[in-house]
DNA sequence: GCCCAGGAGTGTG
DNA sequence: CACACTCATGGG
């Protein structure tokens, strides 16, 4: 161990299983890990930056600053807890989504901090991932505190809420720099707390009276950083997907409830197997899915 | 210059 | 309900 300034390093083990790191941190889900030339994958999570590394079945967890909550911090974004071989049995009854499964079961649904995944979703409207990434890192840049080497944790609500409009206005956001403003504004961490306690449904409906936030939004919102598993965003890649797919077109309302009566309480996990196959699809050429 | 991007807000039929 | 239009910006 080294002991310089905050830096103190810690390193353990962890068996999650199944698990692909590729396939759940680079998929949009979180917009703030990135894939290291050696395999390996750093983010941060809270005010800890974090390593993650596979050999065999073991994810290596190099944590700096080190301490009993990086553990932790690691189990809950990867949902340790969740029993994915059963989500996955359960969904592969549908023959559409069986044989494209079996090619993404170590995608895992991850757990984001509430008020950073609202902000993230709400710089994420009509922009694509690459962009996306970069206004998260933006905001971190400019308004995070130095967690490590060139790294700053995500602006807290009270942080972002003292930020003047002019100098979110001045971080290349367009439209959306009001939409944060005037979210930092209404909110306070009480309420986001309060949240927790909702009904997806519930969760939703309040996510939804916040400027800039509409169903789409608000549905990334409750399944990332909320853990509701039965949301279903609904985006472009979606739109296509499900029509080619399933022959479904429509209103988010109608393919919504086409989602929840043929995926049920684990849609979520039925939408990212869609969404990630579309994008990989769109890269490759290859579907893993079988037409209806 | 074109088109698109993990859309939302507003107005209209 | 559904649809059309507008809203800023960056990258292919």
């Amino acid at each position: 161990m080294t002991i310089q300034g905050c830096l103190i390093r810690m390193k353990f083990d962890l068996r999650i299983s199944p698990l692909d790191l590729s396939q759940t941190l680079g998929c949009g889900q979180a917009f703030r890990w990135r894939l290291q030339s050696d395999g390996s994958w750093v983010g941060p999570l809270a005010d800890q930056l974090i390593k993650l590394k596979r050999t065999g079945h073991v994810i290596h967890v190099d944590a700096n600053p080190g301490g009993s909550r990086a553990k932790r911090l690691v189990l809950d974004h990867l949902r340790a807890q969740d029993d994915v071989g059963e989500i996955q049995r359960t969904l592969a009854i549908d023959p559409v989504l069986a044989p494209g499964i079996s090619q993404m079961r170590g995608l895992r649904i991850v757990k984001t901090n509430e008020w950073e995944t609202l902000v993230s979703f709400i710089l994420a409207t009509y922009a694509n991932i690459p962009r996306i990434m970069k206004m998260v890192e933006t905001l971190a840049t400019r308004f995070g505190d130095p967690i490590a080497e060139g790294v700053n944790s995500f602006p807290t609500l009270d942080r972002i809420r003292r930020v003047p409009r002019s100098d979110l206005e001045s971080c290349g956001f367009g439209y959306r720099a009001k939409y944060i403003h005037e979210v930092s504004r209404r909110l306070d961490e009480d309420q986001i707390g309060g949240m927790k306690d909702l009904s997806y449904i519930e969760l939703r409906k309040k996510l939804m009276e916040l400027p800039g936030v509409g169903e789409k939004v608000a549905d990334c919102v409750s399944l990332f950083g909320f853990g509701k598993l039965e949301s279903f965003p609904i985006d472009v890649w979606m739109e296509r997907a499900l029509a080619r797919l399933y022959g479904r077109r429509g209103s988010y309302l109608r393919l919504r409830e086409f989602a929840q009566e043929r995926f049920g309480q684990y849609a979520g996990y039925a939408q990212e197997y869609i969404y990630h196959n579309e994008r990989t699809r769109a890269h490759d050429g290859v579907c893993a899915f079988t037409r209806n």
